[in-house]
DNA sequence: ATACCTTTGAAGCCC
DNA sequence: GGGCTTCAAAGGTAT
């Protein structure tokens, strides 16, 4: 089911728009360095979310990855609607091979999926209510502030069960050590670009598209931020380096060390295959690693 | 119950 | 400094 959604997901990135300028406008921020941007005052936020907002709650039709007689590649291509041939065995370098994918279906105005399922039933054009990023909502997790709350960055942390009074006389120092830390709530790191854009825009991508898998609609997102224009994307990039600049100074002490290791990774070498040296591509093989993008200078508002 | 998948970007780590 | 790794979100799927 998972890899039918995926397969979903391929046909409706086969149509999207490529890039127009993609690898001409990436935006690289330059790092924000703790010691050379102190935190001096918590920066005015909440006008900077107020062109969040969410898609309208459609009724999502019959998952497309559940129809009948779609021909599906084996694998999700690239993004760059290229497919991909890598050969090369151990201690060989991969050799890539890509030539352009075949346009296998028929536009649709939205994602690009085949017309022969049932559209999004919202009316269309109808305006989604809007809402406020919940992140960075002024005051949010700010102490003394009238609207105080948990920032959310900070998440409890999953711990199990507590034991009962018997079981605990039977801890030692080290697991109620242990215990301890895995009780202190976990300050998450700060979204970046990309996520602050995926957060807004997913509910949309799942009305327009009827997916559910976020595997699949994050590689739609992902193919539509490149389709960003310059100062689109520069709207993400300044709240994102706001988000930082507020989980600063929120969090002084804080490291994205903090975090490292608290994933369990059931194989690290599996994990490592998907992260380096490229993504599996409709071949099952690992592709080189795309060149990035010319970086260009953010718009930074200052 | 929890890792995996999938995306980009930021940050940490190692050489 | 460059390259690699980890983790942010999300939710269906796999283990």
């Amino acid at each position: 089911m998972y890899k039918e959604s995926v397969y979903s997901a391929f046909n409706l990135l086969m149509h999207y728009p490529a890039p127009s300028g993609a690898g001409q406008h990436p935006q690289p921020q330059p790092p924000l360095h703790k010691a050379s941007q102190p935190p001096h005052s918590v920066p005015q936020l909440s006008p900077l979310y107020e062109h969040f907002s969410s898609p309208h709650p459609t009724q999502a039709p019959a998952d497309i990855s559940q129809k009948q007689g779609v021909h599906r590649p084996l694998q999700t291509p690239e993004l760059s609607g290229f497919y991909s041939l890598t050969s090369g065995g151990m201690g060989q370098l991969p050799h890539t091979v890509s030539w352009p994918s075949p346009p296998l279906y028929p536009l649709s105005p939205s994602c690009g999926y085949r017309q022969h399922f049932p559209a999004p039933t919202a009316a269309p054009g109808a305006p989604y209510p809007r809402f406020t990023h919940p992140s960075l909502v002024l005051g949010s997790g700010v102490p003394g502030h009238p609207a105080a709350m948990p920032h959310p960055a900070i998440v409890p942390s999953s711990g199990k069960q507590d034991l009962q009074p018997y079981d605990r006389s039977l801890k030692t120092q080290a697991d109620s050590k242990a215990e301890k830390e895995a009780k202190k709530p976990t300050i998450k790191k700060p979204l970046n670009a990309f996520m602050l854009y995926m957060k807004e825009m997913r509910a949309k991508v799942i009305a327009e598209c009827t997916l559910k898998e976020s595997a699949a609609i994050n590689q739609i997102l992902g193919r539509r931020w490149h389709a960003l224009s310059r100062e689109e994307q520069a709207k993400y990039y300044e709240l994102a380096r706001k988000e930082r600049q507020l989980h600063m100074q929120l969090y002084p002490g804080w490291s994205a060390r903090d975090n490292y290791g608290k994933k369990k990774r059931r194989s690290r070498e599996k994990h490592q295959e998907s992260t380096s040296g490229g993504k599996r591509n409709a071949f099952g093989t690992y592709p080189e690693k795309a060149a990035a993008p010319a970086p260009f200078l953010p718009m930074t508002v200052l």
